[in-house]
DNA sequence: GATGAATGAGTTTTCATTCAT
DNA sequence: AATGAATGAAAACTCATTCAT
């Protein structure tokens, strides 16, 4: 498995930290090589091409972003519970490492269409989570039977993807994770008071 | 003399088309020019180079944009219905004009992160509109008193551009304003049932 | 004839102030056609095309500084006064005209190739002053008969020349005029002491 | 490999011929890459820009240029012989490069303002060989003691030039080099007779 | 005579990728 | 495996000139 020789990873890291530092179109494959302390024919080893160091970016991180997911998901037994570590932990994630934040907020999204398409392959993989999340909260009654999983799934996710984008773009400045509970709170109930009568 | 409109806004819609149908990165001045009908140095004229024509263009787009939802709010009294004829407002909006939806939704976002900065101040002020909604509806007693507005923004525009991404995305097969009731219910009552005191 | 015709000259006057002060390749025919007050399309009523306004601007000022020279020639009688006068004048003109002075020592010179051709050609009028002075010195026994014109003229010019165009790299911030004695003292007797023996 | 001089030169050469041949304004950098024999990026490795090229190739000649001069210089002794080897050595080093002399006289004058105060800069360098011969003849009492230096300067250069100029626009179709007797000694004694009782 | 909106040709520079060593 | 010198394609923008009014 390729991931296994060191250069591999070193290559991805130094792309995520020339992608932060200079953005996204002026991380040149030979700044990349250089933060890596390889030569830039090296990166051709391993890699295909450009495209494919930010493809294998996106899938490493993603995948031990879905890895410590999962991992931690075991833990609850509650679709409600299940939500409010999702929501935790991906701000917690992205708020942990400020440079991958900036890459997957901001600089990856102006890659090429083809690319993003690419990504967004990448990205049900994570999704997919959440689809199960919400199954299980409606299977166990937890969640509304009329509930849209596919709406949920887009809601819970707009909704903490605008909230680190918006972090990310006032400069991290503020503690992303704290702003967890709130959301899982409106998500399960929403803007309104309690009683539905009042409607 | 075959245009009566003034070439200032053929430069601009022949702009949503040709990157529309080209993507961002493939949408030269020459092919914007050709189909405006105009010289590639008219272009010129008016507008200082490329991307003032994209920011011009967001700016024009965005104003009809926000013309258009504040003259119908104004036949709205309460903060959930305002809510409601929002989110159908913008899917309507969008939808209706498909070229200008992949333009926004996809290719703008590819934009240099100098002009995405641009591009979010002119967002601001059809954010604006949101926040006097939830305002509104916190005072009004419709909302619950403990709301934030900042994430209830957050939440309300992360959800509503996510799904219309997610429909773009999906060569906008389906129909998208027919979301929008599911989507207000869900953001005023959220996932769970009526009834609180289940928690 | 186009002279007479005011805007002719306006148009030369105003071209003279553009160059001057923006350089050779920022004097735009827009922005000669602003400062002299009339329409870009009006330029090419009185001009064939830009190139034309140059050597037109170099023929008229080069004839009045002809003029001017050949007025003031007649008051002197022999070689040696005559080329005294030459230097002289000819700094005086350029000293009193500083945006002119900029404009031949500096700007016209980064003109193509052909122009600087036909700029040679206007010259030559200039420069037969300076052979009539040379030959009548000859012949009147001031100057020693083994002087070659050819030479004699290219010394001449070329030390005042390169004198006035240093001048007006240094921001013309000495007087000019009052060099002019010291340079006749040295093209008539040169750099060595009066006696030819000790050669 | 065709040819072991380092590409540096290569180009530099290339430069000096193209833009020989094709005037400064036909000389893209594509066309000099084609002349020197490497493909266009490959400029890119050795010079920052098109600019820098030229403010190189007047660097590198004028240093041979003055390394030359200054070698040679050592083995005259007075002032007298110094200035009249600088002469014919400035007549023969441009007479001995056809190509250089019509860039230097006639070509690199229509750069830009900014690149021409450069290449100024580095005419300094030269200059200073003529102001050292200059105070050396004053002080060794061959030149008069009132002689002022920077008159002096200008006027031994601006003859020099004028006459390679002029040489160049006439094709180079005489030879340079045997001038030079009648400059230095026209320079030295002046246009007058030997007895300066005559004034 | 006068206007000025419209035209469209033309060139430097960057950077992902290759391949001889 | 590793290197890094060399490659060459591709696009925004300016401005002299025209011509319908």
């Amino acid at each position: 498995m390729k991931q296994k020789r060191p250069k591999y990873m070193q290559i991805i890291d130094a792309a995520v930290i020339v992608i932060a530092e200079n953005g996204y179109h002026q991380a040149q494959v030979s700044k990349i090589a250089k933060q890596a302390g390889v030569a830039d024919g090296t990166i051709y080893l391993y890699f295909k091409n450009k495209e494919d160091i930010l493809i294998s970016l996106f899938k490493v991180k993603m995948g031990q972003f879905i890895e410590q997911m999962n991992e931690e998901m075991k833990t609850k037994h509650s679709a409600t519970e299940k939500l409010a570590l999702f929501i935790r932990k991906h701000f917690e994630l992205l708020s942990g490492d400020r440079h991958l934040a900036i890459v997957t907020q901001l600089e990856l999204r102006q890659s090429h269409r083809e690319l993003r398409l690419k990504i967004n392959e990448i990205l049900k993989g994570y999704l997919t989570i959440l689809e199960d999340i919400i199954t299980e909260g409606i299977e166990a009654g937890e969640f509304k039977s009329t509930l849209d999983v596919r709406l949920a799934k887009q809601m819970i996710f707009g909704t903490v993807d605008e909230t680190v984008t918006t972090w990310v773009m006032n400069d991290q400045k503020y503690d992303l994770p704290q702003l967890a509970d709130s959301i899982h709170e409106l998500l399960i109930h929403g803007f309104s008071h309690g009683n539905k009568e009042e409607k």
